[in-house]
DNA sequence: GCCAACGTTGGC
DNA sequence: GCCAACGTTGGC
């Protein structure tokens, strides 16, 4: 089992918003850069998720998911009506892929950007670290179990 | 709204 | 393969 970090920006997608999906699962589609994309290929069903409110008052986490579904085609990449169209894909060379992931919790407290700066333990995070914009990275069972208990006090 | 940091593109 | 120009991310 492995752990991760997605962000999204909560007035594009929020985790109230994934809480209100059928099944409170959503395809997590619209990664663009290959970094990211070939952390999402490396995730495996059961993984968990910490979700990331990037461009919010404040920035912060906000809850977990699971992996429910690992890597396949983001089809968002050739739909010419997507914000995410890519003219090289098409359904014979994809180039993007997307996992699907279902809500575990959405924490009783956010965990702001500030909050986490303020932790020795999490001085090794990604997230933490200066001009970081992966929108998918991994994050160590410590850190995961850290910000989760954070989350919970 | 600003802008630093970063990724991508394309000319050479 | 280099690198300048450009576009994007995301905190502030």
């Amino acid at each position: 089992m492995h752990y991760w970090l997605v962000k999204s920006e909560p007035t594009v997608f929020s985790i109230e918003d994934l809480s209100r999906q059928r099944n409170q699962t959503t395809g997590w589609e619209g990664v663009r850069n290959y970094q990211a994309r070939n952390f999402l290929r490396a995730m495996q069903l059961g993984d968990k998720a910490l979700f990331y409110h990037s461009n919010a008052k404040p920035p912060a986490v906000a809850g977990s998911v699971e992996i429910v579904r690992a890597a396949y085609p983001d089809e968002t990449a050739w739909d010419p009506s997507s914000d995410y169209h890519d003219p090289r894909a098409s359904p014979d060379n994809p180039v993007w892929s997307r996992v699907d992931v279902r809500l575990v919790e959405i924490f009783p407290r956010q965990v702001s950007l500030d909050e986490l700066r303020g932790l020795k333990s999490l001085a090794g995070m990604e997230l933490l670290r200066r001009g970081s914009r992966l929108s998918v990275q991994p994050v160590t069972a410590a850190e995961f179990r850290t910000i989760e208990k954070l989350a919970r006090t």
